[in-house]
DNA sequence: TTCCGTGCAAATCTTTTGCACGGTC
DNA sequence: GACCGTGCAAAAGATTTGCACGGAA
């Protein structure tokens, strides 16, 4: 019985901070970061800032174009780099949507875990989450001869602009 | 209660036609291929024997290198080019396993729809297939807004390999 | 004979790397 | 002052495209 279907609107959320956590995601990279020894730095601020505006994932790309004209211009090198850290300490993660580029958004501890629905026509990229399935997932990870330590899920298909 | 967990072998069967499958692929695919107009080549011969062999999913690479030696030399565009046509008639379908390339394996209409476990450490790929979890996925994707015509699982971690 | 399938080489696109400079600690 | 973070340019790797030839219908 997956009652517990949630599908969360898609794109971003201008104002920063409307991205609808409480879980004070860019505090915690900070934080993570400065554990972690690495020092502060303008572009991966404004980077930081950017994810923690976002309700789904970015590619690098569209980071780059997102901050050219906004917070600060960083470079596409630099935003490589810097996604690459976050996502060796858990605070980004990859999504593959079968896009031909990889995509990027911010891990909130506490937050619900959610996955991905991806409109073929368009490219429109939506969260959403289901208890059902999330269940069946735990289930199945236990009982599989691999050591899970995530899981990723991806619905293809066409959106209702791109139905007709 | 997903008792229905089947966790196939990974690799290849080297000798064609052990790949496990009754619905003879091949000979679909080749009907279906004419059936679209197009005419026979040795190029696309070779790569359907290759993937009808196979019991999990390929890179275009690790295609071109098998075909290098065994069946018949098939160029890197070809590889390209012959997968995107099989995808486009549904006889092949992408699995993204996060892994920088994308993987190609057959679909047998008849045969059971399957999923992969990915490991982290050596890149091994195996499918696996879960009753509940395709339950939960056939649920979900009745009230999610989106007509939903394909879904994709992966599962990360360690295999008992990597683990020690 | 007409076209399509294929190989080769060049182009394109995403992501990574080398190096030098400027800022953080 | 030491070192890391960042930009720029070049490199690397995957995938696509242009063109010419040979084989299938």
């Amino acid at each position: 019985m997956s009652v517990g279907i949630r599908v969360h609107g898609a794109g971003d959320a201008s104002a920063p901070g409307s991205g609808g956590h409480a879980c004070d995601w860019i505090e915690r990279a900070e934080a993570t970061l400065a554990e972690a020894g690495h020092k502060r730095g303008g572009a991966r601020r404004a980077l930081l800032e950017l994810l923690d505006a976002q309700k789904c994932a970015l590619t690098a790309v569209e980071i780059e174009d997102a901050l050219r004209g906004a917070e600060r211009r960083v470079s596409r090198a630099s935003v490589y780099r810097i996604l690459d850290e976050l996502e060796g300490l858990r605070l980004v993660q990859r999504v593959e949507t079968g896009q031909a580029m990889v995509r990027y958004e911010r891990v909130c501890m506490h937050e619900e875990h959610h996955h991905h629905l991806v409109c073929d026509g368009c490219g429109l990229v939506m969260p959403f989450s289901d208890d059902a399935l999330e269940q069946a997932i735990m289930n199945l990870s236990r009982r599989v001869p691999l050591t899970v330590s995530e899981h990723e899920i991806v619905l293809r298909g066409s959106c209702s602009d791109c139905s007709g």
